[in-house]
DNA sequence: AATGAATGAGTGTTCATTCAT
DNA sequence: TATGAATGAACACTCATTCAT
């Protein structure tokens, strides 16, 4: 009882661990996955990297699967602030986010960590609705405002566009739909938003 | 006499079938590997996929290994007709030579299965000069033919640009050689042919 | 019909081929098997060793057992002369006799390769029977002679004692007889023979 | 404080638990692979006479190998007992001292077990140093204190005559030296102790 | 009869995951 | 909660044996 204050205290250690052990196993995880893809690296490996025990990393994550999903994660906010990097000196905020999608289309396609956790495709949708939505839905937002799109829920788009990309992926990935098709994708995606098919095609790769 | 012409026949048979098992393999392998990466590809997998026994893989590959760098040499090959593709409308062949060696080095450094195959470099180097050879000394050629560079032995020049680009995959992959380094990576390799560095900055790129 | 006087040459000389074959696999067989124990011995190094396919040991033996069955006789072969070498100056056929017992007992429960084939007694002891036989019963018949034994019929003395030896060698293998007592045992099969036990005990090992 | 107390104990019982398990491993991998030779003898069933699961035999040992080195340690214990009981009678520690170089060069030319570890000559001579040294030493000593030997290091000989040891059994084993030349193999080591060559010559082989 | 390619059962080994401490 | 030893399922690879030629 009268510990009470340590024990705030002391949470607050404790609470400070987990966040650092996590963040440290993500981090860990993200070098050797990259490295070495998904299969190759054991956890074994990452929880050295990340100091901690064998077992410990099943503290934090519930399986190898779920560690790789969080390190993708941690992948699409490189990837977002990759594109935004790219994209610096574009002030078309429509052309911006039709870059994105092609950029992340891209890498979800070709990326074999991408391609590897694509069979967790709600997962991933969520993931990307999340962790790209920020950006993804400002450039909607500014695009609106510019009279590029014209649609009254960004967040919306964004969710279901989040869907159709990893959709999109699947099919390509399973063959159905040649790798050719995928700017037309795009397109259609950014039909949905309801810019002009045809402008879209004309902007999106000349980027 | 008469037994001759059946041993042709036969002899034709067994080397046939035994063709017809080692493209059956590389195919299948080629499917499983690109999908589902190297790791992760089983041998049974891919036998069965081949349409073979799970031991008679070990007939035509010594090691998953040997399998997976003949998988490597027929992506090579597969790259060279797609650059060869991409690149049909461009006159020049000092660019589409210069667009094809960035090519294969971003795949080299980007792609999981290539980059989990360099260490076995001089293997590497060996398939590049081979498979992607004829593309690269024709254009090398032609480029001598047009002027724009100048040396005598073409074949010789492809030859140590294969160990080239490489080496220089492995040094980007080992973070010895920052990403962002890769095109002047290739502008030296292009210097070795006697085209100037500058012309070269400017051109590769814009493909 | 005219032919028969050719046929019988041919097939004198196809007789002589597979006589030939089964000597140099037998031979190759006993190389490497001493070298490397039966199991660390593969089919193909031996076929390889005798210059024959990989697919014709089986002309000759059903399986590698049966080849390791043929070896364990050249063995025993060898180990008869190598006891009438180390027992060449001595005039007791009765010691000779019990030296020899002793020294395929020893080899019997000390040997790898001998012990691995044990579980086909039956077999085994009919090898010893057949290849040590001529030796052993030269020995037990000069003995009578000398008044050591008394027996009237060496031959099926020493048939019994093949099997007793073979199943002297289980059990000492089994741990159900302490190996300190094989001596012991070696008596009770020389007693078979009606030789007094004190004097063998006293004999055999004392070469 | 308290917990001290426990934690000592619980140390207790993990290491407890650890020394049991490797030595359940020893025994068993003792048991099979004296029965069936090395090759024969597989992990799960060592590891099922042990009680533990598959995988945890490489916990204990990096390999298959590893383990038959540790067998061959304790067999090398067990024949330091044999010599030992087998020569208790025996005053003069030179003749013991001697027959037990004959005996482990007898057993290491032999033995198939042995033999087939023989390739591992720098961790077989170690080992024979550290399981026979006590022993060995302990002759040398005395030896040298009865006036047979003449050397101030035991340590030392015994180190160099392990070395020696394995180099004579590899080169009898290469077939590099007759079987015959054993025996003056033993008496050269025995020089290097300072002790008369004849006289070892005949003292050696009359125990 | 001889060959050597095909086969698949069996083995050593790895590693994600669990669990006692 | 952190740890690391224990576990067993899974996989690469070997090799005795079969069989088409």
């Amino acid at each position: 009882m009268s510990s009470s204050g340590t024990e705030i205290e002391v949470e607050g250690r404790v609470a400070r661990r987990r966040r650092r052990n996590r963040e440290a196993l993500i981090s860990a995880a993200c070098t050797v996955m990259a490295e070495k893809g998904i299969d190759a690296a054991t956890m074994l490996e990452i929880a050295q990297l990340a100091d901690v025990g064998a077992g410990t990393v099943y503290n934090y994550f519930k399986s190898k699967d779920e560690l790789a999903i969080a390190v993708l994660e941690e992948m699409m906010h490189d990837l977002a602030l990759q594109i935004e990097k790219q994209t610096s000196s574009v002030d078309d905020a429509a052309r911006v986010y039709a870059f994105g999608i092609a950029t992340v289309l891209n890498e979800a396609t070709n990326n074999l960590n991408w391609k590897q956790l694509l069979y967790r495709s709600e997962v991933i949708a969520d993931a990307l609705y999340r962790r790209m939505g920020p950006f993804a839905i400002r450039d909607i937002r500014r695009a609106v405002e510019a009279g590029r799109f014209n649609t009254p829920d960004a967040d919306l788009v964004w969710r279901l566009t989040s869907h159709a990309i990893v959709g999109a992926s699947l099919s390509i990935n399973a063959g159905q739909l040649a790798g050719d098709v995928k700017r037309e994708i795009v397109i259609r995606l950014l039909c949905m938003n309801g810019m002009g098919a045809d402008e879209a095609l004309a902007l999106a790769p000349a980027i």
